[in-house]
RNA sequence: GGAGACGUCGCAUAGUCCGGUCGAGUGCACCACCCUGCUAAGGUGGAGACCCCGUUAAGGGGUCCGAGGGUUCAAAUCCCUCCGUCUCCGCCA
């Protein structure tokens, strides 16, 4: 939900983001009408309610040969107050309706537009050159025994997959390494839960424009969650918060699904898109003031994480049209992948600014003592696809795979994964 | 799964039987000030969240006793549903 406070200050803005995202304008004079439809409906109920308050003093002092004649007075006062509170009740199911359609208010500088008007910010390494014919990924994982899809179908169906062998031990690797650089970076490990209650889900913007997306357990009213996001923007949920002496940083690590809906026929070769998958996940809560700087710092850690691993990337900044209706702004850093001749998606990092945090209300204190909204980000640091660049970029002719120096120590020692006889 | 107890403003509790004097007492913790060589103790006062009105002030008003409904002029208190916690029994690992 964005502040109601900037409804009123400078419509404009708001007006402008919508546009930019492509989203409608017109709900933005919707939302301001039904703010002041809101408060006027308070404050009529309120009126009321002290009236009767009031009365309500007059009648439990009254000597009990009165008591009679001033109740059938409050009768008609308390069939009002029942009527104006349910006219506010209204008006404010209305206001949380119109007002929390409306997205996140995008930051200066994220281009307007669809999904294919992202800006490149930058690419980076070297995209590795064969003098073979190189085999994707699905080839790679068969020959090596470290992915075996057609079981996965048969045992899940379309766009489920085992991990195998060496296969389970690269992606345990790659977890435990970006594990282990999140801890140097002084975040706190997660395990969430990847079952969450609607209005959790509901809270992180999930239920959306993407809801179909998701998988829901309608006998116990729960969700699968596609991200350890949601967990960990639920985590502190209802709280306030002290992130007067730095942020909170999780890093959570989940299992996590995705239904894929209306994505047939795209991707349905190998791991690329997958209904279930590995991912570690940075999160932040954060003094909205410095937003924007720990934006960079997950991006630059995500980076980081491609570049130890050998992985050639560009970094994009996603127009707003193709933003979740929680983030102000999202980097997606995509990785080279040979096979294909084309980036794609490794990670993707959301600064949602207070958007998320005050659905979730999740606040601080600031310096007056005031409650606040904290702001949110979030941030991948590995999952299940990166093995799809990391076959890929780094196998030889053979068909055998050098695994990056970094990971070795999470495969005890092993410096190439070998072709099995 | 069966039986019972409980859920109150940071923590611990009083209040619920007998509805109004309870938006709510007490202790601890907290903040300010005072007092006392230091520390500890003591004294006085203050302090919650959310919303509305108000110049984003002073001030005023409203809501919040696990959640949601109901009864009533009036609900922490009576009734119903749900959620959670604890204890015992059963079952399973």
């Amino acid at each position: 939900m964005i502040d109601p406070q900037l409804l009123r200050d400078d419509p404009d803005l708001v007006r402008r983001s919508q546009q930019a995202r492509q989203a409608s304008v017109e709900l933005v004079d919707d939302a301001i009408a039904a703010d002041a439809d809101r408060r006027a409906a308070i404050t009529a109920f309120e009126a009321l309610r002290a009236e009767q308050n009031a009365f309500g003093k007059t009648v439990a002092a009254a000597p009990k040969d009165e008591k009679a004649a001033l109740v059938a007075q409050a009768q008609q006062l308390a069939a009002d107050v029942k009527a104006a509170q349910a006219e506010a009740a209204e008006a404010e199911v209305r206001f949380e309706q119109v007002v929390g359609s409306i997205q996140n208010v995008i930051i200066d500088g994220v281009p307007a537009g669809g999904e294919d008007d992202f800006v490149t910010l930058r690419e980076v390494g070297e995209k590795p050159v064969f003098d073979f014919a190189p085999r994707d990924h699905v080839e790679l994982g068969e020959l090596l025994r470290a992915i075996d899809i057609e079981r996965g179908v048969k045992v899940s169906g379309s766009r489920f997959y085992f991990l195998t062998g060496v296969g389970a031990r690269l992606e345990l690797a790659l977890m435990n390494y970006a594990l282990d650089t999140a801890l140097d970076a002084g975040f706190t490990p997660l395990i969430t839960p990847t079952l969450v209650k609607p209005e959790i889900m509901r809270g992180t913007g999930f239920l959306g424009a993407h809801a179909d997306e998701i998988y829901y357990l309608a006998d116990d009213e729960l969700y699968l969650t596609g991200t350890s996001e949601v967990a960990l923007a639920g985590y502190h949920a209802d709280e306030i918060i002290d992130v007067s002496a730095g942020p909170l940083r999780y890093a959570g690590w989940s299992t996590c699904y995705r239904r894929e809906a209306g994505s047939y026929g795209r991707d349905t070769r190998g791991i690329i898109r997958v209904h279930q998958f590995q991912k570690l996940e940075m999160f932040s809560y954060i003094d909205p003031a410095d937003a924007e700087a720990e934006h960079e710092r997950l991006l630059a850690m995500q980076e980081g994480m491609l570049q130890s691993l050998g992985l050639a990337y560009r970094v994009i900044d996603t127009a707003a049209g193709d933003l979740g209706s929680s983030a102000a702004r999202k980097f997606d850093v995509e990785a080279w992948v040979p096979t294909q001749g084309a980036y794609r998606e490794l990670t993707s990092t959301s600064n949602c600014t207070t958007y998320q945090a005050r659905r979730l209300e999740t606040r601080h204190r600031g310096e007056s003592g005031k409650t606040s909204p904290v702001a949110t980000l979030n941030g991948t640091l590995a999952t299940t696809r990166w093995l799809v660049a990391l076959l890929e970029t780094h196998q030889q002719a053979d068909g055998s795979v050098v695994v990056p120096e970094v990971l070795r120590p999470y495969l005890r020692g092993l410096e190439t994964i070998e072709v099995p006889s």
